[in-house]
DNA sequence: GAAGTCCAAGAAATCGATTTCGTCAAGGTC
DNA sequence: GACCTTGACGAAATCGATTTCTTGGACTTC
């Protein structure tokens, strides 16, 4: 790796000199073009660590999500990077697994290399922020906000849980129950209070057991699908608050004997590579690229300077 | 952000001896007490930055993947993810989209970042590992090989797509077609080789038009399917070499109006989320997070100065 | 033609850590 | 007691860029 030293030993200037060419101040253009060729010829790569140093902010965002294997995430971060490769900025990805922990620990690594920025779907709500957010890096929520005021990128979640159980009244089902996640995320939350206020409106019974909390994956949708068809009284219909979850449930649908097209199974988001999915399975279609996009171009927004206070975009998810 | 001078005044020592206290070189107690105070009182944090650009080095670790959305390649990223997070690195991901331009800038991006390592499954033959190798920063190649000569893990491919395709014949199928991966992939290049070689030996008729090279996504396999079932004289039975074309493939022959479970569908790698899996269809399961934890601690004791010729591991797949 | 303005470009400071080097005092050896 | 070793620790160099400061020359302006 050559240094700055040698680009300009070898094109007779002055490093600042050699600073200046790729940094777009006043060269002339004869030492310009000697910095060039010299650069050329020692193949010379800026050393990003030094210039991070001294110029206290690299170009790199750092995006921290709760699980990279859950195809929502990926194709959100998909979007971010889409964004972010544009405006010539690099993704560092980081998986949280929903840990406080974990992500307090990307938090810090964030702020101790000097990140551009960062976007963050939390963990939890004590998602400290402070750290952070002190030193001005600009945070961007996605998917959940927090107490923090930071810009934040959020899905309609109410009326994604609404429409999904709406549809699977008009399909004819009454007792629809609902797989939620755990406690105390807000994203599978609000679906959830969607499902319960169609039921109410619609006086529908919510027996004892209808609801329940499964952890995020397949393996829980499934046990508790499995919970819910042991009921003396199962439901005709299940709503699951997000991918994973359905994809688990619509399994125990079809290991328990039940033909999963006479079943009433709504899910919020996309049964991830489901293309056999059969027809009585409603999907929520969330838009996991475009909010990834959304939070990229807010947090480069910020990250150029945007000072403008906190704003929360709230995206629409549609009926697939 | 607190810096070590603030720490060294606080403390009332000299900055070299904070530094000797959090790098484990000769403090006496007292000393170390006061600087360990005085940290914890101004939260202080060492910058990475700094230390990076006076070590000439980092505990970050690139790893390059042609597709975040593959799962296949998730369940790896998690493998090293894991290994790396255990041993005190963390983890860059990066999406290569098979590019080498992209794959390039990352290789770039890595040297100039000072990365402790590569682990990369190298988009082209031509990944140009030079840049790279000749920091001295170890590198390790995944999934495929390279023409460099540095450590690889890989899967018995061949063997893979023989027991794949046998395990096709042995369920009483013999017009079995392949739809390959792109050409010049290695990996499933193997895979398309294996299955060669058992149709050879047992004799089986491959009639023009039965091998189909296919982008490596789901749509690829889905559009090789509809052209193997559009020929006149279609196959029972198909080896698909990747895991995504085989999601496309079985949407193909579900819309086809094929009974997947009589028809033959072999697949090299998981379909992923798919556990309604018709019965017929076979999978050779990869080790994909293995292989991802083992390049990691290959990685891992480059990085720790072993320095011992290249070696290849060759991990075997498992008829699910 | 003297004074003021402007600009290219080198010298040197700077970012915040690590590490080499040197100093000084304590302890050991003959 | 003279000499050597050892260990703690501060001063200063170092990593490689950017940026401020400074200088000297060209160009205006009156």
């Amino acid at each position: 790796m050559a240094t700055i030293y040698e680009v300009a030993a070898l094109a007779g200037v002055s490093p600042a000199t050699v600073s200046r060419v790729f940094n777009g101040n006043t060269v002339s253009p004869e030492k310009q073009r000697a910095v060039r060729e010299a650069a050329a010829k020692l193949a010379f790569t800026p050393n990003k660590t030094a210039r991070r140093l001294r110029k206290q902010s690299s170009e790199v965002i750092a995006l921290l999500i709760p699980d990279i294997e859950n195809p929502f995430f990926t194709a959100l971060a998909r979007g971010v990077e889409d964004r972010a490769q544009q405006a010539g900025f690099s993704v560092v990805l980081c998986n949280t697994d929903d840990d406080p922990g974990k992500e307090l620990r990307y938090l810090q690594i964030a702020a101790s290399e000097q990140m551009a920025g960062v976007i963050l779907a939390p963990a939890s709500d004590e998602a400290d922020l402070g750290a952070i957010a002190s030193l001005g890096s600009p945070v961007v929520a996605v998917d959940r906000t927090t107490p923090y005021p930071v810009d934040a990128v959020k899905v309609d979640n109410r009326a994604a849980g609404i429409a999904a159980t709406t549809a699977l009244f008009d399909a004819g089902h009454r007792r629809i129950a609902c797989i939620a996640g755990p406690v105390g995320i807000e994203s599978t939350e609000d679906r959830f209070l969607g499902w319960r206020q169609v039921m109410t409106t619609r006086r529908a019974a919510m027996p004892e057991g209808y609801l329940r909390h499964a952890n995020f994956r397949a393996d829980g949708g499934y046990a508790a699908m499995k919970d819910l068809l042991a009921l003396p009284e199962p439901p005709e219909a299940v709503l699951t608050t997000n991918n994973l979850m359905g994809v688990g449930a619509l399994q125990a649908v079809v290991e328990a004997g039940v033909d999963p097209s006479k079943f009433g199974l709504a899910v919020v988001g996309e049964l991830p590579f489901m293309f056999l999915t059969p027809p009585a399975v409603v999907q929520v279609r969330l838009p996991a690229r475009h909010l990834g996009t959304t939070a990229a171009t807010m947090l480069l927004e910020r990250i150029g300077g945007d000072a403008q206070p906190p704003r929360t975009v709230v995206l629409r998810a549609e009926l697939a």
